[in-house]
DNA sequence: GTGCGAATGTGACAAGCGTCACCCGGGGGT
DNA sequence: ACCCCCGGGTGACGCTTGTCACATTCGCAC
């Protein structure tokens, strides 16, 4: 028997995925959470096998749990199913140890599948996702994510100075140079690809 | 018993929100759709007494297909149910004549539930957003929206203008009408405004 | 110490952006 | 015939962006 808990922010998709599971005969979903820090205490009182959880959630995420199980060294594997095919995101993820990325436009037999692989001991990573994870690196740096971010939201360089107690110029040249590793035309275009490949 | 058909783009929702109604004794699962034509297809096919749908699919979203269904005056309800609590959907569906509207962060129990009530001929709007959506209008004419659509993809506006046959300094002039109206800083802000209440 | 390389600043320039006041031409009312 | 509204355009103004070449400072390696 499979011990698993849930967590996904969206009440229905985590009322349609706890009943798919429960269809199994091998697997038992011992609890749901419907953000990252319920999922984190009932990590704590239930110690299932097996964690599946959504990335975006509110307060904690998906990637960050699967950290905080790594650094504790838990005896819980983590599977990640979420939206977003970003390279970043998987990079990210296999960083921290999880024993699982699918994606939610996977067949739903797969998920299953997964955690009996993933329980077992093996890996069950998304195969086209794997492939470019490696390929391209993420080419910005800290503080240009950081200004990009905030570029994207809307805020003038001059904004974004005054918030990190950095110079206008600055801020300009870290901008600049986002753009020119990302081949964008402007800010907004870095913002978009930067977003997409999962380096937000 | 109800007769159902499911369109949805993401596999693992789609499979497990399946897997869901099909536990409900008194509805049936016709057939799933994995994006707007195949589920406009199925629709004429199948000819079920509900779909529900997402609205966010490739091919045709489930606006439209709500739009075609009542145009046709075909005898069958639609159910939207997506992640977007965006005043401005909910009142685009109200216009295409859906019966119901709900947030796939309600409980999964309410999809059934809605389904019953939509069948019986009720109608089942999810109630926080029912509120908003006649609150505030979208200020927004063809013009604006659709080249602010184009800002927020990073296009300058000599880009934009090449593209809709208009004058570099016109499309400014609207961009400009566009951000006075939404009450933002910039072209970003605005375009990121407008694309969470749904006006597009 | 000397030297190198990050990280941050500066100043200048051209291009793009946001705003405004105003112009033009074609429908519709009346 | 008149006016007025509406979609579109013009030109000018000042500010913001994107780029680049060149400082400054600090820390680390040797």
């Amino acid at each position: 028997m499979i011990r698993v808990l849930l967590a996904e922010d969206q009440a229905m998709v985590r009322g349609a995925l706890s009943a798919l599971l429960n269809l199994e005969s091998d697997i038992e979903v011992l609890g749901t959470a419907a953000d990252g820090e319920i999922a984190w205490r009932e990590l704590q009182r239930l110690k299932p096998d097996v964690l599946v959880t959504d990335i975006e959630m509110p307060g904690l995420t998906g990637l960050e749990i699967a950290q905080r199980v790594r650094r504790q060294e838990l005896p819980i594997k983590v599977i990640i199913v979420t939206t977003f095919a970003r390279p970043g995101f998987l990079r990210r993820a296999l960083d921290a140890g999880v024993g699982g990325y699918l994606l939610k436009d996977a067949p739903a037999e797969n998920l299953a599948e997964a955690l009996r692989t993933v329980h077992r001991g093996g890996r069950a990573i998304d195969p086209q996702l794997a492939l470019e994870a490696w390929s391209e690196a993420d080419p910005l740096n800290d503080r240009e994510r950081q200004v990009l971010r905030l570029a994207g939201e809307g805020q003038s360089a001059n904004d974004i100075a005054t918030q990190l107690n950095l110079s206008h110029g600055t801020i300009r040249n870290y901008l600049s140079e986002a753009i020119g590793k990302l081949g964008a035309a402007n800010r907004i275009e870095a913002y978009r690809l930067a977003r997409q490949k999962g380096w937000l």
